[in-house]
DNA sequence: GTGCGTTGCCAAGGCAGCGTCAAGATCCGG
DNA sequence: CCGGATCTTGACGCTGCCTTGGCAACGCAC
């Protein structure tokens, strides 16, 4: 999950975007001025700061430009200023965006999701690995040792639905609307000789599948 | 020099727009529509867009979509409503930044530098080689066994999207959007007709393709 | 053990997708 | 206005995928 770093002197602000930000599952860290948020950034290399431009210690402009020195870190600015001239210099400095206070926490939120998506320009590699063979999902590709495994778009589309859901039972409905269309809902004879070919090409032993599984009568699960 | 896409219902604000920003040295595309600027957003790949919200024929978040489909490039939101949930929706479909009506003209110039001074974080390798040929992508050039290799504006544009994804499986509809523009979508045919003349002059054996391959039923991967 | 529903497996026919070719249509420089 | 390059369009086999039906194996309830 991701690190984001709150830089703020005002406590009760902190506080407020510490709860909710852990509450999204974001790690925080805080400081509360311009020196010790770059100390903290140089250690914990954070995946975003958010940084509050009324710091006690440092112009806001000069914290920018300190981390700008050395990473790429998306940066969002908070001020209560809505003075336009100070918005444009601290963009310019190298900020990723700015919001004026008082904000509504759902917009902040959002602006952080956006910044930090752009951050991360290799969004994870969406790649599932089991013992017998790899899914690059973003590329569209199956290796099973070393080599490349033809799929045709069917199974394909089958493979791919299952491997977003790993561990977990998949009904037969969900995946023949998903992979077929809702019109296939009862086709579940389709289903049977698509897990046979998918077996067949990725199971050491398509006799007895450990990645491909039957849960009978309820539908069909992958496992890693 | 950096094209920017505006799009906008305003004709004044468009005109607005397009005096500041030229005189800024960029060059400017405007669209009034979303069916528009997805066509242009095509055909020109600007380096940036601007977008209205309130747009008469689709909904913004439709345009985001379709842009993000297929680009990276950087969406920059305007909208004269304030609402929070709106910017939430903007944002997480895919906007860079948000900017409320009305607006002061240097804050939005300046969010525009921030946007594509983080659009462009490539200067890399644009240079990418194979056992038979080598892409330059800068210099727009392609040469085998030392010799330049001539090709069509067409051919390069197709080969320049496949290469820009090593490895990855692109299906029909995304290549023909990128390279003929949204409205060939179902033209499977140019890609049958382009990929072979790519093949004759680039694969040593062009009726077994080592580079340009064919994923049957899925797209065309490019494999260095 | 018996009966039933579910699942795995196989093979054959139809057909969609792909590569290929060639003939217009269009664009562009001279 | 002409000639060549480029793009578009249609037609035609062929490969291989999807579909379909039938049958055997298996597990579970009784």
């Amino acid at each position: 999950m991701s690190t984001v770093l709150v830089v703020d002197d005002d406590p009760a602000l902190v506080r407020a975007l510490t709860i909710n930000l852990r509450a999204r599952g974001y790690q925080v860290h805080a400081a509360a001025t311009g020196a010790g948020a770059l100390q903290l950034a140089a250690t914990d290399a954070p995946d975003a700061v958010v940084l509050d431009l009324g710091l006690p210690d440092m112009d806001g402009s000069d914290v920018i430009a300190g981390l700008r020195g050395w990473t790429d870190v998306p940066i969002l600015v908070l001020s209560a200023r809505e003075h336009s001239r100070q918005k444009v210099a601290a963009l310019d400095a190298g900020a990723d965006d700015y919001v004026v206070k008082p904000f509504g926490m759902e917009e902040l939120l959002a602006r952080l999701r956006a910044a930090i998506r752009r951050g991360t320009p290799t969004p994870a590699e969406p790649r599932i690995t089991t013992e017998d063979f790899t899914i690059d999902l973003s590329a569209g590709r199956v290796t099973a040792d070393g080599r490349d495994v033809k799929l045709t778009p069917t199974e394909w589309h089958l493979l791919e639905v299952l491997a977003r859901h790993p561990g977990k039972v998949l009904d037969h409905g969900r995946l023949l609307t998903e992979v077929w269309g809702p019109a296939y809902r009862e086709q579940t004879n389709y289903l049977r000789v698509y897990m046979a070919t998918l077996r067949r090409k990725l199971e050491p032993d398509a006799a007895h599948p450990r990645h491909l599984l039957t849960e009978a009568g309820r539908g069909y699960r992958f496992e890693p």
